[in-house]
DNA sequence: ATGATTTTCGGCACTGAGTGTCGAATAGGG
DNA sequence: CCCTATTCGACACTCAGTGCCGAAAATCAT
């Protein structure tokens, strides 16, 4: 048995449509969609700020969006997932990132400059993305919908690791690595959600290179630089 | 805000009884309890372990231990909370053993000592041991489960870490600390649950090593010995 | 244009988790 | 035997999530 969530779980198959590319032939077949994942995902983040997630219902978001109950459920398998897009794209983000890393360069350090380079954002981007992360680390539900999501996350860098190291991506180091850099780079955007003091590369950047000098000691007694982003 | 999660969310009021230490005074006012927090999570591991978590209704664990639906809830705040006793007493002891680490200890040797204290289990319980956490790592409402409570576990180190380097517990290092501490160990406790291989204090000793030693290449080439346990 | 095909949508019914309320059951204390 | 404290069971309710099926709205073929 893996050691990883079993997603065949409970019934979801998993085949969402997070395909928003609006890239759409224009000659498609059947009945044009009524709304898209995004705009489902932006009317959710409008009334979990508005009213808080547990005092909204899934017919709100649905009606927000122009659509019934029944079809918020073909866009997302959960109520709780509908803020998580970017994040999985994220994910994709760095494994392509990795892929195309040098192959000299020692696995902590390409892992921070991947990171690094996928978590660069339009400024105008930063307000959603800070309420977005505010709610998703603060609201105990939507925390707990966290971690299929940070699993994909952490078997990103696993595997790469794996290929580095020349183990099976099941094996403890691989694993270790994967969810130890998660943790420094969730430590990183918590910190940087509830202030607003510097660029959130800045804190990602501390956070792993505090991860790769081992947590010792005398690296852990200074803040990093607020600069202001 | 806190960066962490916010447990005053959804109505819970934390108050729970999970207070099994059987320790009453013997002359106790009203009703006696029909049951206990301990009987329901034997009932309901071995339904999750005969039928899946999914396919198990709370009415049949209240049922197994021979009490009704509502009881349940009065013990319990859900479904899913059923199987995280011990660990969070093992939160406790961790909390307390880091509390009597030697001040001269280096931060994260003091962590490694109290964490493989922590995990020291009696052979006999070591099959109930091993279903749980695999269940708890597996099927994917458990896992989501877990958030709350590793936030606690977190949070102890944290704390112990804000402590000893003189910074507010909030802040970064502190919390990369002890998400990242967190992370190496349930890469150890997955290890474990998955192969019976070993001792499950080797992992967790190799998973801690590995992080204070920076996750650095050369440390990552080899598995711990898989000395049976 | 009309009909066949394809895809999305809406409505309905159903299971089960979780919560509030209230009265009954069961203990000890005076 | 009453009073009080505590747990329990029953009921009702909201809402998340799912299966099913027919309707709606588009394109394609004739």
């Amino acid at each position: 048995m893996s050691p990883r969530v079993d997603n065949q779980g409970s019934g979801g198959n998993g085949t969402r449509m997070t395909d928003d590319v609006l890239a759409r032939p224009a000659n498609r077949r059947g009945r044009p969609p009524g709304t898209s994942a995004r705009e489902l995902e932006v009317a959710a983040l409008r009334l979990f700020s508005e009213q808080g997630f547990h005092e909204t219902t899934v017919d709100q978001i649905a009606t927000a969006a122009g659509v019934s109950r029944r079809t918020f459920f073909r866009y997302y398998d959960a109520k709780a997932d509908v803020l998580w897009n970017e994040f999985d794209t994220e994910v994709e983000t760095i494994r392509t990132l990795l892929a195309e890393m040098p192959a000299d360069l020692p696995v902590l350090e390409a892992v921070r400059r991947a990171v690094l380079a996928a978590n660069h954002y339009r400024a105008e981007d930063v307000p959603e993305l800070r309420r977005r992360m505010t709610l998703l680390s603060t609201v105990p539900d939507l925390a707990a919908s966290a971690a299929v999501h940070y699993d994909a996350w952490e078997r990103a860098v696993s595997a790469f690791v794996a290929r580095r190291s020349g183990q099976p991506e099941e094996s403890l180091y691989p694993l270790v690595v994967g969810r130890a850099v998660l943790a420094a780079c969730r430590a990183a955007y918590d910190r940087w959600s509830a202030r607003a003091d510097a660029d959130l590369t800045v804190y990602l950047d501390a956070a792993l290179r505090a991860l790769a000098a081992g947590l010792a000691d005398d690296v852990l007694r200074v803040e990093p630089d607020p600069v202001p982003g």
